[in-house]
DNA sequence: CGTTTGTTTGAGGAGCGTCAATAAGTGTGG
DNA sequence: CCACACTTATTGACGCTCCTCAAACAAACG
C-alpha cells in the first residue's frame, strides 16, 4: 500500500475545501520523498498547489507549453498522443503517489502528450523553476524521479514491441492485464479495473477498433473469462488472459 | 556538421591503432562536453576506453547487467529489442556523436535493450560509477544528457503512435525518411542511407514482413521514388515519400 | 564454385477494419 | 417523472490489407 494510516482523512480534506495547509502525511513514504525529513516535506508542500481535476478535461495538453510538473494524488489518469489524423492512443496511464508531467527533468519546454484524468483526480503541482531546487535540495528526489522516468521508458518501449509484433487479441489481453495489475480491485466476482474504460479506450491502447474489442471482450464473457458491463471491466480468470496473451501458434 | 576539422585525422588514428592518448577534437564541440576546457575534456578522455565494434556483434545485450555507459565516435547502431517469441523490432538509431547505453542516467541496473552495429563502428565507454562523477563536476553534462534522453523519449513515443495508427505503407514510408534524414548522404541519383539495410531491418522498423517492404520499395522503384540495391537504398524523391507518408484517405 | 545471405514475386486466404443497423444505459430539461 | 438526446455497446455482412507459404533468383563470400 502507498499510503500509511491518516491518509485518507488528509485526502479527504484536501477535496472538501481550500485548506490553509496540505497535510503531511500525503507525501510521506512516496519514493520521490521518502529520504526527507518532516521540515523538508513542509517546505515542499507548502509551495504546491492542490487542485481537484474532473473526469475527461485535461490537464495539460501536448505541445503546451510545461510550466509545471505534478504529483497524482488520487484518482487515475490517462497519458495520450493525438495524431495529424484525429486518431488517438493511449500510451500509458498514471497511478496516485507517481509524478507526472515531468518534462522539466529531460529539458523539454513542452508536453510531449496530454494528461487526462481516467476518474476524478487530485494532483498536486508546482512551477518547473523549482525542479531544479528539488533535484539539489532533497536527497534522493532526482534519484527516484529518473528511475520513474526509467521505468516508465521502459513501459513504453515494451508497448512498442507488443504493438509491432503481437495479434490484436493479444495486445488487448495485456492491455487488460496491465489495467489491472494496476489499478485491479478485489470483488466478490474477480478483480476490478478500478477506473472507468470503455471499449474505444481499449482499442486506443492497442491500435484496433472498438468494434474489434466489443466482440473480444464479449467472447471472454461467454468463456467465463472476463465481465463488463458499460464502462467496467473485471477480469474473472486471470490466468486464462495470460495465456491468452503469451500463446504462441 | 558534428566535427571540426581535423577529426578525420583524429578517428583515423584511433581506429588503426591503440594510442596512447585520445585526441581532444573527438569530443570537442558535442552537446555533452561543449562547455568543458581543454583538461576536462583530457580527464574524460583519459578514463575512456575506446574500442571498434564490428558490425552485427551486439556491444551490449538487453537485460545484461548496465556496467558501462557509450559514446558513439563513429558508425551507426541499431537499438533492438527481441520479445520471447523470437521477433525483434528496432527501437532507434544512434548516429555519430550520441550518447548511448545511458542506463545508469535512468537509475537501472541492465540495458533494456541491445546495441548493434548497423556497420563497423567506434564507440568510447566509461564504467557507470563515472556517470555521477560526470554529471557532478562537468557542467552541461547531465542537462544535456538529459535532454537526448527526452528527445530519445519522444521519438519513441512517435514510433508507438504511428505502429498504432497508420497503415504498413505509411509506416515504411516514415521509417525511410527517418533514416534519409538521420544518416543520409548525397550522392548523384539522390539521397543515399549511410549505412547497410536489409529489408528485414525495414520490417523490424515498421512491424511487418520482410516480403511487403520489398514489395514496396519495388514498387516505389517502378515510380522512380527509390532505388536500391542489396543493403542499400537510395531515395530520388523524398517529397513523394513524404506524402506517402501522410496521405489521409 | 558451392554455400550462405538477401531479394523478388506469385497465389491464397485469414484477420481485422469498415459500413451499417440496433439496442441498452445515462443525463437533461420540461 | 417521462421524453428525448447522447453516449456506449453489440453484432452481422463484406472485403481489403497484409501475412503465410512457396519457389526461384541474385549477389557475396570463402
Amino acid at each position: 500500500m502507498l499510503y500509511d494510516r491518516g491518509l485518507d482523512f488528509a485526502l479527504k480534506q484536501t477535496r472538501d475545501a481550500k485548506m490553509a495547509k496540505l497535510d503531511e502525511s500525503l507525501l510521506t513514504g512516496l519514493p520521490p520523498f521518502s529520504l526527507l525529513d518532516r521540515s523538508q516535506i513542509r517546505e515542499i508542500l507548502d509551495a504546491a498547489v492542490s487542485r481537484r481535476y474532473e473526469e475527461g478535461t485535461p490537464i495539460f495538453n501536448e505541445g503546451h507549453g510545461a510550466d509545471r510538473f505534478f504529483l497524482l494524488l488520487d484518482g487515475y489518469l490517462r497519458v495520450v498522443r493525438t495524431t495529424p489524423g484525429g486518431d488517438q492512443i493511449i500510451v500509458l496511464h498514471i497511478s496516485p503517489g507517481q509524478l507526472f508531467g515531468i518534462a522539466p527533468a529531460l529539458q523539454r519546454d513542452t508536453y510531449p502528450a496530454s494528461a487526462i484524468p481516467a476518474a476524478e483526480s487530485i494532483a498536486l503541482s508546482w512551477p518547473v523553476h523549482l525542479w531544479q531546487d528539488f533535484t539539489a535540495r532533497y536527497p534522493g528526489f532526482a534519484t527516484e524521479s529518473y528511475k520513474t522516468l526509467g521505468q516508465r521508458l521502459g513501459q513504453i518501449q515494451e508497448t512498442l514491441t507488443e504493438m509491432a509484433t503481437q495479434a490484436v487479441e493479444k495486445r488487448v489481453a495485456s492491455a487488460l492485464l496491465r489495467m489491472v495489475n494496476q489499478s485491479g480491485r478485489k470483488t466478490e466476482a474477480g478483480i476490478e479495473i478500478a477506473f472507468p474504460v470503455t471499449r474505444q479506450n481499449i482499442s486506443d491502447m492497442t491500435g484496433t477498433t472498438l468494434h474489434t474489442v466489443s466482440r473480444l471482450l464479449s467472447a471472454w464473457q461467454r468463456e467465463g473469462i472476463v465481465e463488463s458491463t458499460r464502462k467496467h471491466v473485471t477480469v474473472i480468470d486471470p490466468h486464462a488472459l495470460v495465456l491468452l496473451s503469451e500463446a504462441l501458434p
